[in-house]
DNA sequence: CATGAATGAGAGTTCATTCAT
DNA sequence: TATGAATGAACTCTCATTCAT
């Protein structure tokens, strides 16, 4: 048994290798033509393998983006800015902690959220993909909705519920697209935000 | 428009019906299971009609989408509200202007806007349609933008580009899906809206 | 609409002619190759037509069995013999009224029983198509076994199950196969086995 | 034989039990959900084994078929029971000796020809390897024959083919079979299988 | 104008099998 | 010897589309 320890390095170092390249080459064709219109067949081809080795080293089309999506999944950047979200006791701070950490979150995953976002209507599997996405970034932002409620000092009006939606609003998925869309900078576009999910949420300042 | 007076006859009257019906099952399946999933035997059947009935009345399956798409294109109350916005002088009353006029043609146009956007990456003329409307909304507000920067009284270092990009932040599709996801009215909406662009755009008040 | 009454003759007569084909082809295939090595691809081939049209026009592969064996499945003569029977009052003449009703029944029937008991273990659709034959065969010999109790006179010590068990050894679908295998024919079948069948059950005469 | 005495060495006993394991596997599949059904695969993980070592250790997937058949192909159980009937010269205890000889051996073999036969259309292989138990069986029965002619005493017009016919129609493969489908016990089943085989054959005694 | 029948193209998937380790 | 990875070859089936009626 010696030759079966955890370490069989080299042909399983050979073998993530391939499952690496078939999923860049799935993302870079999902994100290009959509899932829709990209076969199996092409992955491989752009993967340059087999195309029955998609299958025994990913699994079939949906677990290509199942795969992809898990990649990010266990997302370390986010969990943290969550956690620093409730030790801050400003307002102003959170939103701008808020908005750096969304943003710098999806700055990076940005390839993978547009292809689950983009083709939810094309399969199943996809769409349960995204809607894990969405919710897990809903839930924190509805979190950090209820610290501010904690720390107050918002607008009048404003309970949970509505703080959650105004954030989502400016610091969802759709909100950041449309910022790169434009070519903005995080920086920028962090910045910008903040500013007016603060004016939107924050008693003016007299 | 000749043939499309009161005086078609039966016939010409009864396949509009068809085509209107067609019409009206592939709108609903778009939506439901998406462009890709929905195959043209499944409208036919939804319709009530044979597959080839659906060729001959209104084309293959793109031309579905595209027929769709050129029911509401002739949307005089966009260009109504774009004319208003020319004749109005008071910085504040441009962005409620946009603000109603965007918002009630998008709730309106809400379904054939959302299979557009959702479908981009599944067909080629799915993503053309919706080019095609994104771009017609864009070129509306960028018109708007340009007579905001006629009228003046903007905050410090917008130029007309900036101003477009702001416009399509809240006056957008995604931004008006958001708001009908939230489940909010169209005057809830329009005001939010209206309240936030104006504090992005407008000099504050001394 | 005069087009479309129920005698849409022509294309429909066509149509048909397309299944039969199909469906001889198939049933030679099956018979020929076994269930599991004939493709539809073969099936279409041999019928002078699309692979497709093989499924439009019939169903998938395992509609082919089916509808092969409805094909035979109104067996008027299997319930006509079964009616006899009912009707006879002599135990040897009971017998040879099996005899002949089921050798002429599975004569007739030969290719497609053949191909369902040889191919059950291919396809589950074979498998249920097979155990529906044999139930069915079963249950009228069972009934005829009930007969034979009614009328008395068989040896000591048989029941209605046992009988049945026996008319199934003789007359059941290995039984005859064996026979054609041997190349009798249907007179020198029925004659032999129904000779057998009564020295199994007749009491022998004094 | 000089390789597979008590002298095998342990990694040689390993694999033999491998390859034992795997055959069992591969019996129990083949005759639970047949030979096409039933994927090297599927083999593999009932065994407990990489799918490959099916191939090292007993060849390809027909390979497993002849591999298992070859398990009872040295049957001296038929051999022995073939030399006593030779050796007997009445012949209603010649027709109890086939009884008991095939009904013996076929009782033990009953998993394997089962598969066998069940499984001809499936397989080449199969087919030559169910062909060849047939004429293996068929072969000792005519013999059976041959000597029943030499004793003499038989029903007027049994030649020695037809008496083959008979033997193997009622101590045949489908015969027992049958048998076993009733539940019969063995002796039960030779017995009246040796009397039914008597009674069409020997002369009724006065 | 609407239809049923038929088609060609292509997709995803499974399988038996081999290679390097 | 046994293994995991990788492969090539089919196969079933679905779909959008056209033809003759």
């Amino acid at each position: 048994m010696a030759g079966r320890d955890y370490r069989s390095s080299v042909r399983e170092r050979h073998a993530q290798d391939t499952r690496r390249t078939i999923l860049d080459a799935a993302a870079a064709l999902f994100a290009e033509r959509g899932y829709a219109r990209t076969s199996v067949a092409a992955v491989a081809e752009a993967a340059g393998v087999a195309v029955n080795t998609v299958y025994t080293s990913v699994g079939g089309k949906p677990a290509l983006v199942t795969a992809l999506t898990e990649d990010g999944a266990r997302d370390e950047e986010a969990v943290e800015a969550a956690r620093a979200v409730t030790e801050c006791a400003d307002v102003r701070a959170v939103v701008r902690l808020v908005a750096e950490g969304t943003g710098s979150v999806q700055r990076r995953r940005q390839r993978i959220l547009a292809i689950l976002l983009d083709n939810r209507t094309a399969d199943q599997d996809v769409a349960a993909a995204a809607d894990l996405a969405v919710r897990a970034t809903r839930t924190r932002l509805d979190i950090a909705a209820g610290r501010l409620v904690e720390i107050g000092g918002l607008r009048a009006g404003l309970d949970r519920e509505r703080i959650g939606q105004i954030l989502w609003f400016y610091f969802g998925f759709e909100s950041w697209r449309t910022m790169w869309s434009f070519g903005w900078s995080l920086e920028q576009a962090a910045g910008w935000l903040a500013e007016q999910a603060e004016s939107a949420l924050v008693e003016a300042r007299p």
